[in-house]
DNA sequence: ACAAAAGTGTTGAGAATACACCCATGG
DNA sequence: CCATGGGTGTATTCTCAACACTTTTGT
């Protein structure tokens, strides 16, 4: 193992790096024709590498916080937000043009859509909606900063495929919701059609849903509003990522 | 996004932080009764956190390779040898007791069985067998420094649900191999029997492996050697996981 | 009554499993 | 020739997609 003292000089020279974390941040949220779209919030950058490009949110890790700590306080700080689902995603060791080392670590995130409504709202009502921060089509992005193109390419690969086996999609609704609602948001996130009947088997033999007394009274027969089983959450995922 | 300039002060207050990298070698090896067993080398650490307890082999970042180079370097170092496998695992944020803060990024790695053998051998014939590097029986390790139990237990899992729906067992094995061997290797991730006729149906269905005219002899029937297909590679990892 | 969504039942195709059976070789 | 592992065939079970069908509401 080597080991290095840590030094102090105006160079890079030796171990020392830079940490920086950044989110990916789904929700799904409904466009002009009020069709369901899967989103994730911008930010354009103001300095010197991609200026003017819009890039995923993110900052450097504080000296006294975890990682998990820290794309939460990203998150926040991008939307005044808390996530209903973090994970993270991978670490890159950029060994590029930058004059000092970076690491980035990339998380992803599901927020709940009516929180992102109200939030959305509120800073209309206030006049504070916050500079520079723009909500994007996830399936059709501008040319992104950095590698930030791939790195979402990448999340939206990895939660198409976690939420066939696992169930998450409800992390982007609110507390009480429909099968329809759940399945409609699984269809966005997937970008095909599901069949209702088959859905339904699936995910009340997955045991993940509590089905309610309450139900939801439309233009049409009501349907039953169901609750997120959270006693599920350990066997699903591995040992480490259920720390979360 | 919070923008910190890099100050030099002998106190970590800022950004600046350690990065380790660590790895979970894998590979099987004979023990006494010749039975194949899962084994990942470990290293006596001889300071002072956690001195004398066994350890992950691992090392510090240096400034100018990538995450996946690091985790190359200190495998051969610890090894001497190349992995035929290599994938990252997870980035610890630890925040604990360390007067300089760390990010420990761990990997996990296959190693070729015939490869660990010979090399080995060779340190038992030169007599220059490394110091405080031994193997361990993968599913009896006993208390390790830091938390790197739990991390070989997440590893070990990651590595039995990826036997299931990908074919990395090959990365354990010499380029050309019986399919008893690749299913005795299975088995030994796995820790279970598997029926040698559907295994047989489930790797030729899968495209993974190329057969070859060659034939192991051995006291009974002939069985035909087989050779990893390489082309599959692409489709079954994600975007990013493909770069390795 | 009717349109439309909620919810149930049925069927058929393909995958996973168990296991019976034949093949080829060294001793 | 026979024990043993290599290799094939087949029946059973299970999961999953497709879709017909019944139920319940608002209009």
């Amino acid at each position: 193992m080597v080991i290095m003292t840590r030094t102090c000089e105006p160079d890079t020279r030796d171990t020392d790096v830079r940490v920086a974390v950044s989110t990916v941040i789904f929700s799904v949220r409904r466009d002009a024709h009020d069709e369901p779209v899967l989103s994730l919030p911008l930010v354009r950058r103001t300095r010197d590498p991609f200026e003017g490009r819009w890039a995923l949110p993110g900052g450097w890790l504080d000296a006294q916080e975890s990682l998990d700590a820290a794309a939460s306080r990203t998150l926040a700080e991008t939307t005044g937000l808390t996530p209903s689902y973090l994970e993270q995603l991978y670490a890159f060791g950029v060994v590029d043009r930058s004059p000092t080392r970076v690491v980035s670590i990339v998380y992803w995130a599901l927020l709940r859509s009516d929180e992102v409504d109200a939030q959305v709202a509120a800073h209309a009502r206030q006049d504070d909606a916050p500079e520079n921060v723009e909500w994007f089509d996830a399936t059709d992005l501008p040319a992104l900063a950095f590698d930030h193109n791939e790195i979402v390419e990448y999340t939206l690969w990895r939660l198409r495929n976690k939420v066939g086996y696992s169930r998450i999609a409800h992390g982007l609704l609110p507390d009480e919701f429909t099968l329809a609602d759940l399945r409609e948001v699984t269809e966005t996130i997937l970008g095909r059609r599901l069949d209702p009947a088959n859905f339904r088997r699936q995910v009340d033999t997955s045991d993940t849903l509590i089905p309610t007394e309450r139900f939801r009274t439309g233009s049409h027969r009501p349907a039953r509003l169901y609750r997120y089983n959270r006693d599920v959450e350990l066997a699903e995922r591995g040992p480490l990522t259920s720390r979360l």
